[in-house]
RNA sequence: GGCCUGAUGGCGGAGCGGUUACGCACCGGAUUGCAAAUCCGUGAAGCCCGGUUCGACUCCGGGUCAGGCCUCCA
């Protein structure tokens, strides 16, 4: 099965090829550790959390290395580290188990690398004098700048040309830049900011060097894979190129010295109201995973193609929360069939391996279900059952338990109460006292418990409240 | 101003030049002590105006609308 991704750099779908096989590379943009993450900056973690389980899939488990990086050095960070009166690790250690916490949460793979920026300055510097060493870079100032008209492939990535960008730069223009889009490598840290020592005078690293440099440190050049959000194509990701081809000799004008391919994942819309902390309608991950499962979540994220923009709403959720009852249902109905022989289904490779077509994908998912839901004999439920949990492990869903994904939220005594009554009410139905079994059913619901009657006995499920 | 997306049934959301997307909801039927779940089935679409074509939701042109980026941002 061929995999096509499409190229932002290239503006169309192209089949992708590593550059070796045997190891294949992707990078990701990770959090910058100040705060909460909300669910706009999940949709790209669950996005390449799918891109990493295929090429997994294609190539082996050991032979993709997949690095998000976490960005510790910043000036939010800072502000926070000050205002708390505490060393910025604090800040960036708590935010970065917090990020990963809620990741997992969401059925995200840990990355093979986290490389954090403290722990990578050598390789920024040793990058920076390489584009110096290079004639692309120059100090002044207690900065160090790109020079940005030594780089003739400047702006490809994002379509813009330097004229442009010099005839619509709305930024005040810092004396000391050589050219107006010339862009940070090293800035002198203000009084009471973390520094580190350089040969440009101690400072602290720009924006964009610290994913070039550590994707060279971490990843070697060219990698195969570069994804992120679209808001990162320009300038982040344009300055990454221009530093990634630059360092090196030799390549001066080739983009896919750095990455071969780039992904960008498209935005959330939540409504007419974008949202922003000013607004107070942040949705942080953290916070909506008390009330909705994170597989919902998960499932909702997927259920756009991934470049397109994707209305966030609670209608979206609870859709989204009733399709994923379904799909456990049909795995709850099917619990004592076994599995051995797990293999994704091919409708659900080819959907994925369509530029991550995941509602193609999904649409196979339901198809899958609905086979497992009329199958009669035993090899056809175990054949259907074994597709769709392996349908399901490609998106990194339905995973679970069926069962304990229908008493989500039901705490021990809850479950020992509802055990109870469901028990009561079999002796009245075996009794035929339909007044007494149907009182008891009311009172089920009242604790926003459902019951469903079955040929072998009551199961039961808490109602979804959203 | 520059660059770039998108506009599909009640809602979400894909593919496709001519045949059912799929999901959620709705309606009819089966099943059920009741109900849920499930199954079977029906209905429901392609922003506007041109063009290409035997035929367009799908291609081309124009328009309208919405959104994003150009400054920190998933």
């Amino acid at each position: 099965m061929k995999l096509h991704i499409h190229d932002t750099l290239k503006r169309e779908k192209v089949q992708f090829t590593p550059n070796n096989p045997e190891r294949v590379t992707l990078y990701v943009c990770g959090p910058t550790v100040y705060d909460f993450a909300h669910i706009g900056n999940a949709r790209p973690v669950v996005v390449f959390d799918v891109l990493f389980r295929l090429l997994r899939h294609l190539y082996g488990e050991s032979h993709v290395t997949y690095a998000r990086n976490i960005t510790d050095v910043d000036d939010k960070i800072n502000k926070k580290a000050m205002d708390e009166g505490v060393d910025i690790s604090v800040i960036t250690n708590r935010y970065a188990d917090i990020y990963n916490a809620d990741m997992a949460a969401l059925g995200a793979l840990r990355p093979t690398l986290e490389p954090r920026v403290t722990h990578n300055m050598d390789a920024i510097l040793h990058q920076i004098q390489a584009l110096i060493d290079n004639g692309h870079a120059y100090p002044a100032e207690g900065h160090v700048l790109f020079d940005v008209e030594s780089y003739k492939a400047y702006g490809a990535l994002s379509n813009r040309s330097l004229d442009d960008m010099i005839a619509g730069a709305r930024v005040e223009v810092a004396p000391y830049k050589k050219n107006p889009q010339d862009f940070v490598l090293w800035k002198p840290s203000k009084p009471g900011e973390p520094l580190w020592a350089s040969p440009w005078g101690e400072g602290r690293p720009g924006w964009h060097i610290e994913c070039s440099a550590m994707i060279e440190a971490n990843l070697g050049l060219p990698i195969d894979i570069h994804g992120g959000g679209h808001d990162l194509i320009f300038p982040h990701h344009e300055n990454e190129i221009a530093q990634g081809v630059c360092t090196q000799h030799g390549h001066a004008h080739d983009s896919d010295a750095y990455s071969r391919y780039w992904m960008h994942n498209g935005f959330l819309d939540f409504g007419k109201e974008k949202m922003s902390k000013s607004l107070g309608n942040v949705k942080l991950v953290h916070e909506m995973i008390k009330t909705t499962p994170g597989e919902v979540l998960r499932l909702a994220l997927l259920s756009a193609h991934y470049r397109a923009p994707l209305d966030w709403t609670d209608e979206l959720i609870s859709q989204t929360h009733k399709r994923l009852d379904g799909l456990y249902g049909a795995l709850r109905k099917a619990q004592d069939v076994p599995v051995r022989d797990v293999v994704v289904p091919a409708g659900v490779l080819e959907a994925l391996c369509d530029d991550l077509n995941t509602p193609q994908a999904l649409a196979e998912l339901s198809a899958l279900a609905k086979v497992l839901e009329t199958a009669t004999s035993e090899a056809g439920r175990m054949m259907a059952k074994a597709d769709l949990l392996a349908a399901g492990a490609a998106l990194g869903l339905l995973q679970g338990d069926p069962e304990a994904w229908f008493k989500q939220g039901a705490g021990d005594d809850l479950t020992a109460q509802v055990e109870a009554l469901i028990a009561a009410r079999a002796v009245a139905r075996a009794e035929k006292n339909w007044p007494e079994a149907d009182r008891i059913r009311k009172e089920l619901d009242a604790l926003n418990i459902e019951v469903m009657d079955s040929a072998g006995g009551a199961s039961w499920k808490v109602k979804a409240t959203n």
